[in-house]
DNA sequence: CAGTGGTCTAGACCACGAA
DNA sequence: TCGTGGTCTAGACCACTGT
């Protein structure tokens, strides 16, 4: 029987254990590793062979006094673990050992418009506004033109894990004043169905990582600054974009998944290879 | 003219314009905004309207003085802004404004087995080892069983983007012993090159967000720990699993194109809607 | 209310790159 | 050698969540 990395519940002094141990074993090291990097080490495979999903942990003050850290160092590692999705934090709450990633479909349910009969979407509201100048380009309005602007949220094993903003410029909903309307998730649908009546020639898609906008984020039920994968996809119709949806979805909790895979394993940790 | 957010050269003493400026500005706010957050949107204003590609910014104790704020709310202003793509530091040289991420194909020019003829990768070495468990899972292969592994890295613009590890079976490869194979570029060539005599059944993708592992990290010019788009591709062929590949991405840097876009813009920065 | 994580400060020293 | 960003400390106060 091992020495547990963590004693969960006991009032120890601070422990020179780490340091001593485990740099003392491999001690070749010509480059010294930065504390917070060995301690995240060491808290994930505490994590992996002491904790169950759920559990909580020790808080930050009592953890950095037992590894004899500044409290700064010691979240310094756990935000990487949080990165990771090893860790969820919650203020007031505490540290708990977060579940595996959930993978969530980014490819196939969605060879057909936003709004299909049993997308995972649900559509929240629907405003006029002017969309990024970014968005702008896509869509070839004129920067500060008015477009539909659908939000709509995602879920997962009852948890929110994306929100999308959809912008349909007017002329792909020629049916619908713009401006006139009023907001909320019946005009939404509307906008959706609207949509479904132009022949959907393709799309494309780009992946990169962002930060949460606040309104973002309080939808995540992160805070703002939050790690999202940014989901651009951009619907061709008639020759041109008909609309661009931007999918902000949590990175710390979610996996997205191209083709059939569901499958797929979660890849955690570095230096994860055997031993 | 304007009063320029960042007085580039000049030693000006500490500066509390920022709080009573834009906060008195909008003082309806029920909810006190971080200082790093404000800070964050500040400084990214200045380098759209200030900074061009690749310029230099003042250092981390000038800005902080300029700004009233102590060197760590600095810098995690600065963390973000490298996060989103829009900063590059780099120890001992200093903080620069980053070009525009670039856009890496990831979906379409790999409808057929790594390493034909034109993809983007270059193999680097090949050794047999033991997969981490959780690509094990994935190969079907049981825990701790050498496979090859293809180390291969790809290049865009003269910068290395990306570090992958392909994982392939013997039963992949059946003409290839294993063991006494020798290592280097010429084995995974080697390797890559047996692959395509099985008939490609189909792939799947996975991406989520990673740290960086020391030895990806230094592939990639980039700090161990720093945040990577990993994305997992599964390759199919007789009916299982015939190799894995898991690649790392520089997340600062890349956007991940899948189908057929390659204009799709870069969208940055919270709070960004027209104003 | 007590306890949690989130923000912030004002220092210090270190590792790295360029001159 | 010097200036840069990277790490680390030992505090402090704030915002939020539960009881």
């Amino acid at each position: 029987m091992q020495q547990p990395l963590i004693n969960k519940g006991a009032k120890t002094p601070p422990d020179t254990a780490i340091a001593e141990d485990t740099v003392g074993t491999t001690q070749l090291e010509a480059v010294p590793e930065p504390k917070y990097w060995h301690l995240k080490t060491v808290l994930s495979e505490a994590l992996d062979s002491e904790f169950s999903v759920g559990e909580v942990l020790p808080n930050e003050r009592d953890l950095a006094a037992r590894f004899g850290v500044a409290r700064a160092t010691l979240r310094q590692a756990l935000e990487q673990l949080e990165l990771e999705g090893r860790l969820q934090r919650r203020r007031g709450v505490g540290t708990t050992v977060a579940p595996p990633r959930v993978g969530v479909a980014v490819g196939t349910e969605q060879h057909a418009w936003p709004g299909t009969a049993g997308d995972a979407w649900q559509p929240a509201d629907c405003t006029t506004t002017a969309p990024p100048n970014a968005v702008a380009d896509l869509l070839g309005t004129a920067h500060g033109t008015q477009v539909h602007t659908v939000r709509r949220s995602r879920m997962s094993h009852g948890q929110p894990v994306a929100a999308e903003l959809l912008y349909v410029p007017e002329f792909s909903v020629p049916a619908l004043p713009a401006v006139d309307a009023p907001s909320g998730a019946a005009r939404a649908r509307t906008v959706l169905h609207e949509l479904q009546r132009l022949e959907l020639e393709g799309q494309d898609r780009a992946v990169e990582l962002g930060s949460a906008r606040a309104e973002d984020a309080k939808e995540l039920d992160r805070l703002p600054g939050a790690p999202v994968l940014v989901v651009t996809t951009r619907f061709h119709a008639e020759g041109r974009t008909a609309a661009v949806s931007v999918a902000t979805y949590r990175a710390d909790t979610c996996r997205l998944t191209f083709g059939d895979s569901e499958g797929v394993v979660i890849h955690h940790g570095p230096e994860r290879h055997a031993s």
